[in-house]
DNA sequence: TTGAAAGCGCTAACAG
DNA sequence: CTGTTAGCGCTTTCAA
């Protein structure tokens, strides 16, 4: 029976009809947990979700599910079950657990948090998982993620072009992403050969309004008025220009605003924001892509996705 | 050893300890497929998310993910593994099967699509499942989710109080959810005692787009324009408002729009929509504990839960 | 090509 | 309170 049900070249055409037909009749199907614990696969892949601390009721993070859908449908397109788990510790030893006890056959970390060194320690214990985030040659693991620092270099060179000289960034550096983002903007601005200033405006989240008061409060008491901002993610860039425009500047006329992601409303709101886009499309079958090649005992090398600047009205 | 990890009263506290410390030593951790093979509990919950069918590259439905963070977070309250599933497939079948073959215990569907037919075909399987969504007596199954009958009304009276006449309602009257915001709709308006009157306006989906490409086609050629449009959810209210503006029409002043959902953004939006809000926390907190009753046996009610407008700018 | 049987790692019933 | 053991439902090796 087992074989017939499993399709093996074993067993005759007829045979597995009939095999099949009975099952059917009966309304037979496979106990998965006896199948696992005597197969020893798991075929499930625990997605572990690293949401921004949400800020009163709502979770905005429509980029991380963005992702969260891609990865989906890249992993029921190769017959694995989602495990899906809110990142509530960011140690290694509750990870090394759960693949331990054959929760899951491997990990997908979507968003790294602040602090990567725990990344480090489980990938010292060999165990399979790949992170979408900060790409860098140091890390002991695979990650996918979108060239940060050429992202930061488009929005940089943009303001060069546009003659911007005082330019403010809005996000928090802690993130290795935001971080490479920053240093991609200062560098687009230095390539351009202006002598450039470059504030920064340090966050706790990304929270639309967490950002928002931050930047009010900046508009208030930061002395000269930026005519650039270049936000961490397109939230704080709308959270920046709702600001602005209450302290009575007009964007992009006084103040040009560049956001990061290109999520769904970046398009939509107003003026339109002009953005550096990732293509979670492609992040999410390239996550599942190399996990894969680490399953069959590969040790692919991290990818850093092209960035795109989509210019609309900010 | 059993007893003594399971933490039982059965096993004397130092000889628990002992187990505990060698287990710690060797790094043993117990097999969940053998547990739950023997067990015959698999303390998994599968969540089917019925996404909308993604117009070109993003999938927006940030009403869903709010919903299933608060889910996720109720489910780990009470130690549940999340299988998250897409839903593929509308068809009683698939569902009976992964509960047959023991992939969860019991099902979660977040947005019940347009037909409901086989969801009352999987509940004479006497399958535990809850829904969110439309609330009926009539449904062979528990669901949960807003009045939104009470919420139509709630728009329809506020569109009464301002004198409004001409209304438009925009949404896919084909889902339940849909249907009953509209018959709210009218319901508020008629106990405002006015003779007014409503269009449709009908959408193959949730999406930005395409309800921004019908509602601009409708303001060409749709005859007199409303005074008055109540959109089926947040990002088609959005949509609307875009399209109104840009035929020279002011939001709220010539036309007043009211959407659905309070999603992060609605209030962000320019001018701040005014929306109609459904608890999600709530909602996704209900959901859990009725499905547990289900599974211990009880037969709960549905719920509908209150629905509050926010009066913002639109 | 099919059948028989061992054993995956655990829990719980039973005996002590 | 602790130890022993049967058996959960499957896959796979071995024998026929």
């Amino acid at each position: 029976v087992s074989r017939a049900l499993q399709d093996s070249p074993l067993v005759q055409r007829q045979t597995k009809e009939r095999v099949i037909a009975v099952a059917a009749k009966y309304g037979y199907s496979v106990n998965r947990h006896a199948q696992r614990l005597r197969s020893k696969r798991t075929n499930t892949i625990a997605v572990v979700l690293h949401l921004p601390p949400s800020y009163g009721r709502a979770v905005a993070a429509p980029f991380i599910f963005q992702l969260l859908a891609d990865v989906s449908r890249a992993l029921s397109i190769r017959h694995q079950d989602l495990l899906l788990c809110s990142a509530e510790t960011d140690e290694a030893p509750a990870y090394e657990r759960m693949l331990a006890s054959k929760g899951a056959d491997a990990l997908i970390f979507l968003g790294q948090g602040a602090g990567t060194g725990w990344l480090d320690d489980l990938a010292r214990t060999h165990a399979p998982f790949v992170v979408w985030g900060a790409v860098d040659d140091d890390q002991g693991f695979c990650a996918v993620g979108s060239d940060n620092l050429k992202g930061g270099m488009l929005a940089g060179r943009r303001f060069a072009e546009m003659g911007r000289e005082n330019v403010l960034f809005v996000g928090d550096r802690a993130h290795a992403e935001i971080e490479l983002r920053r240093q991609g903007l200062e560098r687009g601005l230095k390539q351009a050969g202006r002598g450039v200033t470059i504030r920064d405006l340090s966050l706790a989240d990304f929270s639309f309004e967490s950002a928002y008061a931050v930047m009010q409060d900046f508009l208030q008491n930061g002395g000269e008025r930026p005519d650039a901002v270049f936000a961490a993610s397109d939230t704080i860039a709308m959270a920046v220009i709702v600001a602005l425009q209450e302290a009575g500047l007009q964007v992009p006329r006084d103040t040009s605003v560049i956001g990061y992601n290109d999520i769904a409303y970046a398009a939509h709101f107003s003026p339109p924001l002009t953005t550096v886009r990732q293509d979670t499309h492609q992040g999410g079958t390239l996550l599942v892509e190399k996990l894969f090649q680490i399953l069959d005992g590969a040790k692919p090398p991290s990818v850093k996705l092209p960035t795109e600047l989509i210019v609309r009205g900010t």
